[in-house]
DNA sequence: CAACGGATCAGCT
DNA sequence: GCTGATCCGTTGG
């Protein structure tokens, strides 16, 4: 029987607004199971991608790689980037529509050891600090993709604060739709990721 | 602290 | 060929 803390959490209460389900998100607890072996860490910043968005990856319809994120809400959307990290998004909207929120950072708060075994630094804070980091930290991989974030698996997000003071910005790294506001934060935290004025 | 280059590859043009 | 929802070590102010 699992930790009372990580139950995960029902698909009706995620919101099917992709920007709503961004904001939602950041409290939550992201959960990995390694047959077995819990590491967990509370959500602390995201981005939201949405359909008619040219920064998203579903913009020019189905492929191979995106497809897991025309699933309905609440499935993993896992790619490879740069040749050499990887990202986790929660696919968002209704089945079909192609919207995803992309998390960026984590606040580590359980199994801790198993995430310094998987990386190589020496802080807590620099642990999952970044949508690369964290996939690394929890073993994340395309091996993870299309998996339910609603259901215990082997990855899937639980509850977690209810309510954080949270901070908005442009997103981060991108080319196309750079002005859109679609980053949202814990407003404070050590482990946002980005320069010091997209954490305040 | 900011800027920059290297690592490394799937997906597209 | 080129680009990219990144990270890390190094260099320079």
């Amino acid at each position: 029987m699992a930790d009372v803390r990580f139950e995960p959490l029902s698909r009706r209460r995620l919101p099917i607004d992709t920007i709503a389900l961004a904001k939602f998100l950041i409290g939550k607890t992201l959960v990995r199971d390694f047959g077995g072996a819990l590491a967990a860490g509370r959500i602390v910043e995201t981005e939201a991608y949405l359909a008619d968005d040219p920064a998203a990856h579903g913009f020019n319809g189905v492929t191979n790689r995106n497809r897991s994120m025309f699933l309905s809400r609440g499935y993993s959307y896992v790619y490879r980037i740069y040749g050499m990290w990887h990202c986790v998004n929660v696919s968002g909207g209704r089945e079909h529509e192609g919207a995803a929120v992309l998390v960026r950072a984590l606040e580590p708060i359980a199994g801790l050891d198993i995430m310094h075994a998987r990386r190589n630094v020496a802080n807590v804070r620099d642990l999952a600090r970044g949508p690369g980091r964290l996939c690394e930290a929890l073993g994340i991989d395309c091996d993870l993709n299309g998996v339910d974030m609603c259901a215990e698996g082997p990855l899937w997000l639980a509850g977690g604060a209810p309510v954080v003071e949270i901070g908005e910005s442009v997103r981060i790294g991108i080319t196309k739709a750079a002005d859109r506001v679609l980053r949202f934060y814990q407003r404070g935290s050590p482990f946002v990721s980005g320069p010091a004025g997209l954490r305040e």
